[in-house]
RNA sequence: GACCCCAUGGUCUAGCGGUUAGGACACCACCCUUUCACGGUGGUAGCCAGGGUUCGAGUCCCUGUGGGGUCGCCA
């Protein structure tokens, strides 16, 4: 029988960094056993769900490259769906779940009480084996000695997730459950209610959860924790898939950049590890740079172009050429988009915005004659391009009897307010001599006599 | 409180009875260099604790400790 694994959200409005890699670790299961990836829809909360919240869960999927073979089209719980064990939105299958109710309840292996409709859940440890974990043996708590039994539909006749979540793997065909640890204990009940229905349990593959930097649980509001966060800071997502197939899971051959083909290859359930793991930005950061020197120009043109627009600048104003050249400057200079704008924003600005210590470190007394100099050999400069302005401004250095370097920050802080950029020359060439000269007129202005 | 899962440097991990415990991120130093970043070299830092089993334990067993999770008419 082919494999058939799911995720299946809810939709908050927001994806957890932890579903992102739950929807991964399915994803790279189905592909790896040429099997069926689900996505599915638990929308029972009407009230707190609408067709915003699932775009989220389908943009954020899509942004990352996780197709799924069956599922909704867009957010509209009652739009298009592609897959033969639709609906896909738990908020259209009532009947699915009424008529299993009552398949229940005429078989007395559920029953009545204040108006909820309570299953009869066995009094006795249940043992199961996880893909994952391994064999588990779960005895009853305290609270189950008492009373074992569990509302399966509420008294204002809505369905209880165990058993949708039930109902709806059954009904899809369901080979594997691939979710998160914190699931782990919830299982003897749904191991109860297949049995319950007549059928086997599918497999299931408990994986590991992600913890804040801290050990604490990552929740919705800590830092990170939304993948939107990193679509919007303009991540490659090559990157931050790469990292999420790296928490909890291991190629073992000591590799970290992964290409997503080689992470389909090698993926397997047993070699997940069990243990949590934590978010690391740093690392995410890391990889993410990696990720940049290596992508395509105009795709890195796009992204870079994105970036800036979020942060106020509208390089659509300013000629083709000058913004792919101003951004071929930054190529391979950067570890997210997110630094962008400060490292190369003067670009597109027309006055520059001079940093403190950058200020006070390049525009001294000292500086002065030797900007001043600069300036006027800059000034009569025939040929403005990169070669000549390194070779001139080397000339001149050595010409004051001063080092490169005390030329180049004075400069570097003239013309774009920092003391970390691009390449000087090459940053000098793209603004060009009137706008260089401006601003080393500007910084002389500034610079204490 | 009961129940379940887990435990290799700060972080992610390799290891599956015999290793100088390997790699990556981060950090430190140096080199390269027009700054930053990249790259290169070197370095600091680890098997949670205590008992067993064994000739021999990071690897197997037990206990403890610590972390996480579940015990809802939330999902």
């Amino acid at each position: 029988m082919s494999v058939r694994v799911r995720f299946a959200p809810s939709p908050t409005g927001f994806l957890h960094i932890g579903g992102a890699r739950t929807a991964l670790f399915n994803w790279l299961y189905a592909r790896h056993m040429g099997g069926q990836f689900v996505l599915r829809i638990e929308d029972t909360d009407a009230a707190r769900n609408s067709q915003e919240a699932v775009d989220v869960i389908l943009n954020g999927l899509r942004w990352l490259g996780l197709a799924w073979d069956e599922g909704p089209m867009t957010g509209d719980a009652t739009g298009p769906c592609r897959g033969e064990r639709g609906p896909y939105f738990q908020s259209q299958r009532r009947e699915n779940y009424e008529k299993r109710v009552e398949a229940l309840l005429s078989h007395d292996l559920a029953y009545e009480r204040d108006g909820a409709i309570r299953f009869r859940m066995k009094r006795e440890a249940t043992v199961f084996e996880d893909l994952i974990v391994g064999e588990v043996r779960r005895e009853l708590t305290d609270r189950e000695e008492k009373d074992p039994d569990f509302v399966i539909v509420r008294s204002d006749g809505k369905p209880v997730f165990h058993l949708t979540n039930v109902v709806d793997d059954l009904e899809m065909g369901i080979t594997h459950v691939i979710r998160g640890e914190d699931h782990l204990s919830n299982t003897p009940k749904h191991i109860a209610l297949f049995e319950a229905f007549g059928v086997p349990a599918p497999h299931y593959a408990h994986i590991p959860l992600i913890l804040n930097p801290d050990g604490s649980k990552m929740s919705k509001r800590d830092a990170g924790a939304s993948l939107h966060t990193y679509l919007e800071e303009g991540y490659a997502p090559e990157a931050v898939l790469n990292y999420l197939s790296l928490l909890g899971w291991s190629p073992k051959d000591n590799r970290e950049m992964l290409p997503v083909k080689e992470m389909v290859d090698l993926f397997d359930l047993p070699g997940v590890l069990r243990h949590n793991a934590r978010f690391d930005l740093a690392k995410l950061q890391w990889m993410n740079g990696q990720y940049m020197a290596q992508l395509p120009g105009d795709r890195f043109h796009e992204l870079c172009v994105h970036t800036l627009a979020k942060a106020g600048y509208d390089t659509n104003t300013y000629p083709l050429e000058y913004v792919k050249g101003a951004l071929d400057t930054c190529y391979g200079k950067l570890k997210t988009f997110a630094e962008l704008p400060a490292y190369a924003g003067f670009y597109f600005r027309d006055t520059v915005e001079f940093e403190p210590e950058a200020e006070e470190k390049a525009f001294t007394k000292e500086n002065r004659p030797l900007l001043q100099r600069l300036r006027e050999v800059y000034a009569g400069m025939e040929k403005w391009d990169v070669g000549h302005l390194e070779a001139k401004l080397k000339n001149t250095a050595g010409e004051l009897g001063v080092k490169v370097g005390a030329l180049v920050l004075p400069v570097r802080v003239a013309c774009t307010g920092s003391r970390v950029g691009p390449s000087l020359y090459h940053l000098l060439e793209v603004i060009g001599r009137e706008v260089a000269l401006a601003r080393l007129d500007g910084a002389l202005a500034r610079m204490p006599v």
